[in-house]
DNA sequence: TGACAAAATATAACAGCGTTATATAACGCC
DNA sequence: GGCGTTATATAACGCTGTTATATTTTGTCA
């Protein structure tokens, strides 16, 4: 019936409406901009809103960590079959490096630093442990066939923690010591360096 | 005169009992635990004592922040003439990764993943880049000896941005996500892998 | 169409936060 | 002893996330 779809679509858009203006004010001011109030007044509702639409600040934070991961999921979603493996995780690694500098509120709330009490749902985990299957199908072009599961996972990781090393080091700490020009080369061969010693098992 | 030193002492006594109780909140709880108002309680004084002795909050920060990036400047002094390049590296690295863990209340500030709106005074920062400069000291027992300062900070931060990726992912993200036992060895081997692609120069 | 249950919204409040204005007590010094 | 400076205390402001209460709107059934 069209009441039934209108009230529905109603939910949807308000839902919506305050997904949007939570990643709104996300991507403006980062984690210190998103409150609760902020939010509502965005998305124009009463602060009430948020806790009847989602669990309140958590539930927004949730919908944004799984926003975060699906944007690492599809930046690892390379055809491989297209490329050969070594430029093909070089590929992702590029993307990576944008995608943590483009979303860098979500960049930094998937990874534990933007509100010291959240803790991600377990379907946000879920989006967590994807897009690192992601990353093991992607990077494991480079090992032989026979690998262990344990070693294309730690295959994996020592690339994402180069990238993620940098990352962070460029985002956090190091940018306010020195003045480093060309990150993205710098980073590019860090990881190069260890793809060549996996190629060569 | 008595008086002096007596006043002298106490007002010593008074900010030693302020960041004692910090540093204390902040080992146990980290930045969540540490308001001005907890620290104020446990070294028994009103909430306005940290605003005459410190700049409120942000000067408490600051000295736990000087204190963390001593503590790297401690982990990377090491005697280059006792040992060969590779070793001294990797003893630093290793003691890198203790204190990350021991003192992670401290490595979060430093990074900035604490909180979102301090930032670090100048004699904060200094001591950040004392402890960039004792990396690039021992780092650089790798590379050449003509080799620019650009080179020696380029290799200093692949092996920082190494150890700190990976410190990361293991304290925030990843321990969710997949279960690894052995950080350790997986750490220094993919940092052994950077240092040997040096040496080799 | 009117009545009643249910869901969505609004207002106001609570406890906590960092910070500060005001008021009181303690201190060194002349 | 009295004065000026300093440290301490109390209370408040505006903000935070959250929730209890009250109101309005909505959906369903007679």
């Amino acid at each position: 019936m069209v009441h039934d779809s209108q009230t529905t679509d109603l939910q949807g858009d308000t839902k919506t409406r305050i997904l949007d203006a939570a990643s709104a004010l996300f991507l403006e001011g980062g984690l210190p901009a998103l409150s609760v109030r902020a939010i509502a007044r965005r998305a124009g509702m009463s602060t009430i809103g948020i806790y009847s639409h989602f669990q309140g600040k958590q539930g927004v934070l949730d919908a944004l960590y799984i926003e975060g991961f699906e944007k690492v999921s599809a930046a690892m979603d390379i055809d491989l079959s297209e490329h050969g493996p070594r430029e093909a995780i070089m590929l992702g690694m590029k993307r990576y490096i944008d995608l943590a500098e483009k979303y860098d509120a979500h960049y930094r709330l998937i990874f534990g630093e933007a509100d010291p009490d959240y803790e991600p749902s377990p379907e946000a985990r879920r989006a967590g442990v994807e897009a690192f299957a992601r990353l093991i199908a992607l990077t494991s072009s480079a090992l032989p066939k026979d690998a262990t599961l344990a070693e294309k996972q730690e295959f994996a990781l020592t690339l994402w923690a180069t990238l993620h090393g940098f990352v962070r080091l460029r985002g956090n700490a190091v940018s306010q010591l020195v003045e480093i020009q060309d990150w993205r080369p710098m980073i590019l061969d860090a990881a190069g360096r260890q793809i060549d010693a996996a190629l060569e098992l």
